[in-house]
DNA sequence: AGTATATTTGACCATAGGGTAGAATATTTG
DNA sequence: CAAATATTCTACCCTATGGTCAAATATACT
């Protein structure tokens, strides 16, 4: 049994509640189809949010929707109203770690010129990101779980997103920036790491997200080998 | 449904059988107690990969033992004969990856003298062997589901061997011969890459096992920054 | 207030799958 | 061959859990 934020006497709806006043309080004067569009939205990434904690932390096959419904104090039946079945609920957990590596992806392309400027910002926006945004959920470990659709759908997402990651790689390599090395090993370097300080980060150790994305990006970049055996500062780029 | 390697008649027992074989074959004129227990372990061996490769492909969770046991042509019961239960075969998988990344790491320690050429070593023959012999049993990830004293055992052993890695990087980055850098996260960026590598190799890549572990050596050592700017040669080490 | 609509619930069903027991079948030993 | 032992199977039991549905409750609208 996971321990829920708030725990409130049962029959009371924390979730409906405290969604409905946040929301109505900023736009009391504006009623009608956009207010209960919003609130369903609202709810229904709340409780995304919530199973891609526990899908991260435990893992599909060994998590129930009922868990998930108590740590948001409604009932089971009443994640049937927001999602179709449980698959379709990992789902959306997955495609909402994809939309935040492609966001960083994106700002890593518009904000670094050089190849591999841009692969340090990728590394630095994607760890930050997911370190302080979607926590767990980054962490999604059951894609052969996934209905057949769903799963060509995620595939074909992580695909173009190492594709487009190795274009930039090979493209450094080409002119003679970045280390000559085969991209889909590097490729899968950086997500195994950057995935693995996903599952390992709880926001207890000394270090701050800040800090760890930016102790990666310099591992990452220059390796553990001293730069020059003498200097022990660590590198600033260009 | 997983295809399993051989598809025999109800009521043959192929592994009971292959192994007998491969057993008594070798050891004929030798009866007795080493028998027995020789194909007891031979048996619990076999069972316990076929566990591991599932376990570390589906997770746990996912996975049912009727799956397993039918995967090695048998029945979910005699399953029951080697096991205490399915939380047992994942402690004994789980182990059995420790056991293997344990022995990589002294293998480093004695074969390498400096730091920085221990780490090296550790990178290659952990990715190596494990990719060679423990396949997707290096992939667990359903650590948060194991028994309380189970669960205990194995965080230790993590800790222990990242106590020890640490060690490492910490000697070396105090002698200069490694990057200054937070000896946790590098850690993390490292088994995490590893871990990815043992659950996206599926030995149908272009690149071979060796290939694989020799690039992320150098890419773990080295970073993706270009050492000189110049110079595309990949480094070879002192 | 009263009506329509949106949410949530309690009470179920149905099945998958972990686990057990005793019978059945090999295998070894005397 | 017979007795002892080791191994596997068939046939179960039983709990957990994904999923459904009609009734209940809240919320918005006139």
């Amino acid at each position: 049994m996971l321990s829920s934020t708030v725990k409130t006497r049962p029959g009371t709806k924390p979730l409906a509640k405290s969604l409905a006043k946040s929301v109505a309080g900023s736009r009391a004067e504006v009623p009608g189809a956009f207010d209960r569009e919003a609130q369903f939205a609202a709810k229904r990434r709340a409780l995304l949010q919530q199973a891609g904690i526990v899908f991260g932390q435990r893992g599909f096959g060994n998590t129930s929707l009922e868990e998930i419904a108590q740590n948001l104090n409604i009932t089971k039946a009443a994640l049937y109203y927001y999602f179709k079945n449980k698959h379709e609920i990992l789902y959306e957990c997955y495609a909402a770690s994809f939309d935040l590596a492609d966001d960083a992806l994106e700002r890593a392309l518009q904000e670094g010129s050089a190849p591999s400027a841009q692969m340090r910002l990728f590394v630095r926006n994607y760890t930050l990101a997911g370190l302080t945004e979607l926590h767990q959920t980054m962490a999604l470990r059951d894609i052969d779980v996934l209905t057949a659709e769903h799963r060509a759908i995620i595939d074909g997402r992580r695909t173009t997103l190492h594709r487009r990651l190795r274009a930039i790689i090979d493209a450094g390599i080409a002119d003679g920036t970045m280390a000559p090395c085969d991209s889909r090993v590097l490729v899968m370097a950086m997500v195994g790491a950057i995935s693995w300080l996903f599952r390992a980060f709880d926001g207890h150790g000394e270090l701050s997200a800040q800090q760890m994305a930016d102790q990666l990006v310099e591992i990452m970049a220059n390796g553990f080998i001293a730069r020059s055996p003498v200097d022990k500062r660590p590198r600033k780029k260009s």
